[in-house]
DNA sequence: GTCTATACGAAGATAGAC
DNA sequence: GTCTATCTTCGTATAGAC
């Protein structure tokens, strides 16, 4: 084992971010949560804080890559209601607690270098969906179009179901969405 | 004029928050932009942050909401189209620095105080929408659905094409909603 | 790899003069 | 309505021992 301290901090940055923002994404916060000794923080992540939230963005990306791959083969409208699910499960456990650290960063974050890991991980979500989409039964057109509206409408609608603290804007948006592809499968 | 020291805080707040988070959206931040006296701060906000940052809230709220209010009488593509321009403006002018400061503060913050305001800002646009396509051609159950699916999409939309620091993602969301709204007006 | 101790700045907030 | 001063807490970061 290379450091489980390490792993564990990034996992514990990443669910604070996407819980309670850049913000209180403090390193107090990741040792409390983690259980991580506070002298390892300048041992395993030497540049900083910056450090530790592009390693959690990125882990962020590479799960939910991870969670859309196990779709491959899917019709486009099983892959819009399994990546819609998806994000239904992290509002609906959290009990509206927890969002999209990604998104977090990206609105709070004035570092360059941050804001690039956020827009690899929306860029590589955006083409793995519309590559199974395609696959799935869309024109090529419509699901790059369809990959880039899923992800922007889930991401908006995670956010307003936090402040609503409820899922009807959520399901709003599923059942549009849902119907919407429903549409571009047919003519396809 | 009762107070144009306060007037201009809220707006100094709400602009931070747009651009830069609530983390940022300090009070040090806001004199420094607006020119306000440090000795008003407690003045006008005896509640301190949690008060200044509610207004800022309902401001931005208010603002949107006018601007919603002036499309009255447009078809439901049009407030569609209307609505996705206003919210491309505020990345084009900004150069990708700002946002929405509702989305801002609902994903930072731990106040249920704020995220009730928040929320309230969510539902009354989402319910102004609804009856504006509702009047522009849709049918009622249209109308909501589409209405949270333009808040969410357009919402989402601005943080991704922030990531990427380009209307790309942006400009295939809009695509992607007028042609849903179309065919949705045609149905009706 | 992990520890303690500490420097340094910024944040929110309060007190009391003007 | 506004000012200065100050308190406290918390954040990042560094130094040096173990």
């Amino acid at each position: 084992m290379v450091s489980g301290t390490r792993v564990k901090m990034v996992e514990g940055a990443a669910r604070l971010l996407a819980q309670h923002g850049l913000q209180e994404t403090s390193f107090s916060e990741v040792l409390e949560l983690t259980g991580a000794p506070r002298g390892s923080i300048y041992h395993h992540f030497p540049s900083g804080k910056d450090q530790l939230i592009a390693s959690a963005i990125d882990l962020a990306g590479d799960r939910a890559i991870r969670l859309i791959d196990e779709m491959a083969g899917a019709s486009a409208v099983d892959v819009t209601t399994r990546f819609l699910e998806m994000w239904r499960l992290v509002l609906a456990k959290s009990n509206f607690q927890a969002g999209c650290s990604v998104l977090a960063v990206t609105i709070a974050t004035d570092s360059a270098n941050l804001l690039d890991h956020a827009s690899a991980v929306f860029r590589l979500w955006r083409g793995r969906l519309a590559e199974l989409l395609q696959d799935g039964g869309l024109l090529p057109a419509d699901a790059i179009r369809f990959a880039a509206t899923l992800i922007a409408a889930s991401e908006g609608a995670v956010v307003v179901s936090r402040a609503e603290q409820s899922l009807e804007p959520f399901d709003l948006v599923t059942e549009q969405l849902v119907s919407l592809v429903e549409g571009l499968a047919k003519r396809a």
